[in-house]
DNA sequence: ACTAAGATAGTTTTT
DNA sequence: CTATCTTAGT
């Protein structure tokens, strides 16, 4: 049991508890992962449970296989089969295929995803006459899965509860919505839980419920702070017994890192687990391995304004470390300078670029960055933005392959149905799709019945024919050939293939080389419905590079990981934190964001920036922006100020104690900004920008009297009279 | 039925 | 600003 030495004491305790209700607060970088690899092997190593009788729930599938992996090295190596590991939907699903006649589906039924599920809303709503415009499908369709999230189906909601959203109809669309999925064999993301509770909650089936409770003697669950009623109301009926008492559930988490609230995460869940667990034990994991005296103390005090948390209080053994650089910039431009020049220092220091992470609050924010390393040469990759899964292409192979394994997935066929083009328009769709609703049939179902008939025109009737003999042929060799060489078939069959062929797009190769990619994906699944299953699943592309990059991330794309050196750029009132977290739920939209600034300072080892600019471009439009409320909470001997912003602003100076924080260098005295006018009466302040007829568009730099230097879009920069420009 | 020009809206994201 | 959707025209 050498694998216990190595833990310090509360880690220690933590693995050893095994017995009853156990929630391991952790903190960024003290061990979390390892503590729960280390029960799991603790409890596999003393015979306490096989791994039948184990489940571990996870947030995303890349944590599940990393923690396969680190469980499996822990017992030298061998492989850990049998046992329940996976994230709740995973598991939900392991459990629907076996019980899915109980909530009247096929056990074969698709899991569908947003963008079919808004889709399907949208075509109901149609149906019932509601305004898109007004009421926005993709609103809805995230209505209904916040009603899902917090594990409220159609039956149990009142008028109350959605208001006069969608002129009152919301509930009768939700209701309307189970029924299509139902009839044409699917599931949303949130209905794998729902109908697993639903199941549950059936007395009728107590049977199963107990078979359940009976088989998992231990239930492990990461990332607690992130899980939504539905998840917690799941978790607890497996986890209690019928006599009240909770059995040996083990849930790890950091309140101060929740950050999906947005998307139904309830902190409430761990703020509240003594009472939800009688006789739960916690444990709280304090010291941290990772960062830097310094960037804990940044961390601490950032975090320590949050009114709802439990309250832990990080320490380390480390060293103080440098200083934490907050850099003040001009505009986005310079903050992307900046970062660039920087990491071309630090990448001549012999740091690899590896070791750098640049971490932003909104997806958008990356272009600047990108922008600049390519300029620079410094190779970079953007994790997260769209995912293989998520491409056009592979979503229409995609389309082609469910409708074969499942003929009813309308979605799926809709979506193919006139790709590549096959003369079926909007209107032949309209009138199968009416086909098919009224008679509560599937799409698949309606062209059969009306290609019987008359209705359509011969052509159209033709090509229907046509189309669903080609996928009852293809089902039909599900059974015969390799699922490699059915999918090569049906995207060569159906013409799909050679529609990108004579596209003359310049992205078509590359959509072609995609499809090849799929195809060989493929070839690691068993079957056909195998590897459909595991794409609705795991949506990510998990493509290995070797070479030396920086990363580019969002800060959510980033929990759990770490690295040397991370800038946090953009750190600005409105952006982060951000407005609309801001308007949208207020003190609590705060508080998260305040954990997101949390995460971003505790990724960070030895080395971090912050940097906020004066000025930004926001949908085409400058505004300036204040420095985030965040930088005022970081202590005054851990960071060194470097404002090159001439006009400091109010807030920063408001905060009082931060007015000495300005470099030596800085000297804002010449350098003050005031708006000047020309004789033609354009106002022509710093940062506008201005159109000059021979140097064309750009932006002022600087005013010096009737002198303007000014950056030209083309031009580069130029000194200018102020008479010779206007406003653009 | 298809294409091209206008309108519109626009975090964070996993499953 | 730009990606996406809608509408109008052929």
């Amino acid at each position: 049991m050498q694998y216990l030495e190595s833990l310090n004491p509360p880690q220690r305790e933590a693995v050893e508890t095994t017995e009853g209700p156990l929630l391991v607060l952790a903190g960024a970088g003290t061990g979390k992962t390892r503590v729960l690899t280390t029960r799991l092997a603790h409890i596999l190593s003393l015979r306490k449970a096989t791994p039948h009788q184990i489940m571990a729930v996870t947030f995303t599938n890349k944590a599940a296989s990393e923690m396969r992996e680190r469980v499996s090295s822990l017992l030298g190596g061998l492989p850990v089969e049998g046992w329940w590991l996976g994230t709740f939907h995973a598991l939900c699903v392991k459990m629907l295929r076996r019980h899915a006649k109980l909530v009247g589906l096929e056990s074969n039924f698709t899991i569908i995803d947003t963008d079919d599920q808004v889709r399907l809303i949208k075509q109901l709503m149609e149906a019932e006459n509601l305004d898109t415009k007004k009421w926005n499908p993709k609103m809805v369709a995230s209505l209904i899965s916040d009603y899902k999230d917090k594990a409220k189906k159609p039956s149990e909601l009142n008028a109350n509860d959605v208001g006069g959203l969608c002129d009152g109809k919301l509930i009768t669309l939700y209701r309307q919505y189970q029924s299509r999925l139902r009839v044409v064999n699917a599931c949303d993301f949130g209905d794998l839980l729902l109908h697993m509770i639903t199941i549950f909650k059936d007395p009728e089936n107590k049977q199963i419920l107990d078979q359940y409770r009976n088989q998992f003697q231990y239930i492990l669950v990461d990332e607690y702070q992130d899980t939504n009623v539905a998840q917690y109301l799941w978790l607890r009926l497996l986890a209690m017994r019928e006599d009240g008492r909770a059995s040996n559930i083990c849930c790890v988490g950091d309140d101060d890192q929740s950050i999906y609230g947005w998307r139904g995460a309830e902190v409430g869940n761990i703020l509240r687990f003594e009472q939800d667990f009688p006789g739960a034990k916690i444990i709280k994991l304090e010291q941290n391995y990772r960062s830097t005296k310094n960037i804990l103390a940044a961390a601490s005090h950032v975090i320590a304004e949050n009114e709802s948390r439990l309250g832990k209080t990080l320490w380390a053994e480390a060293e103080e470390g440098e200083k934490l650089i907050v850099k003040g910039l001009w505009d986005g431009a310079a903050e992307a300078r900046f970062v660039g020049e920087e990491i071309e220092s630090l990448h001549s220091k012999k740091h690899s670029l590896n070791d750098i992470a640049i971490l932003v609050r909104a997806g958008f924010q990356t272009r600047e960055f990108e922008e600049r390393f390519m300029a620079l040469s410094i190779p970079y990759k953007v994790i997260g933005g769209l995912r293989f899964y998520e491409r056009a292409e592979i979503r229409d192979a995609l389309a082609y392959f469910r409708v074969t394994a499942q003929p009813n997935d309308d979605l799926a066929l809709e979506r193919i149905i006139n790709t590549p083009k096959r003369g079926l328009g909007a209107s032949t769709i309209q009138m199968l799709q009416h086909t098919a609703r009224a008679s509560q049939i599937s799409l698949y179902e309606a062209i059969r019945t009306v290609t019987q008939t008359d209705e359509l025109r011969p052509k159209v009737k033709e090509t229907l024919i046509e189309l669903v003999d080609k996928f009852d042929f293809w089902r039909d060799q599900m059974s015969k050939i390799h699922h490699c060489e059915l999918a090569k078939m049906i995207l060569d069959e159906s013409g799909y293939v050679d529609m990108w062929k004579q596209d003359k797009a310049p992205d078509s190769p590359g959509r072609l080389e995609n499809l090849k990619e799929l195809v060989s994906a493929m070839e690691e699944f068993e079957s056909f419905s195998q590897f459909l299953e595991h794409v609705s699943l795991v949506m990510e592309n998990q493509q290995k590079d070797h070479a030396e990059m920086v990363t580019i991330m969002t800060l959510h794309g980033a929990k759990g990981l770490e690295f040397p050196i991370v800038f946090l750029p953009g750190w600005e009132e409105g952006l982060f934190p951000s407005q609309r977290s801001m308007d949208e739920t207020g003190l609590k939209g705060l508080e998260e964001e305040r954990r997101l600034a949390y995460v971003g300072i505790t990724r960070a080892r030895e080395r971090l920036y912050i940097s906020h600019a004066a000025n930004r471009m926001v949908y085409g439009k400058w505004v300036n922006a204040m420095p985030s409320r965040f930088l005022a909470a970081l202590p005054d001997e851990v960071v060194d100020v470097q404002n090159e912003v001439f006009g400091r602003s109010s807030h920063w100076d408001s905060s009082g104690q931060n007015n000495h924080r300005v470099s030596a260098g800085a000297d804002p005295l010449p350098n003050i900004v005031r708006p000047t006018t020309n004789d033609a009466g354009d106002t022509l302040a710093v940062g506008a920008r201005i159109f000059h007829d021979k140097f064309g568009y750009g932006k002022i730099l600087h005013i010096d009297g009737n002198k303007i230097d000014i950056s030209f879009e083309k031009a580069g920069r130029k000194r200018v009279l102020k008479n010779f420009i206007k406003k653009a």
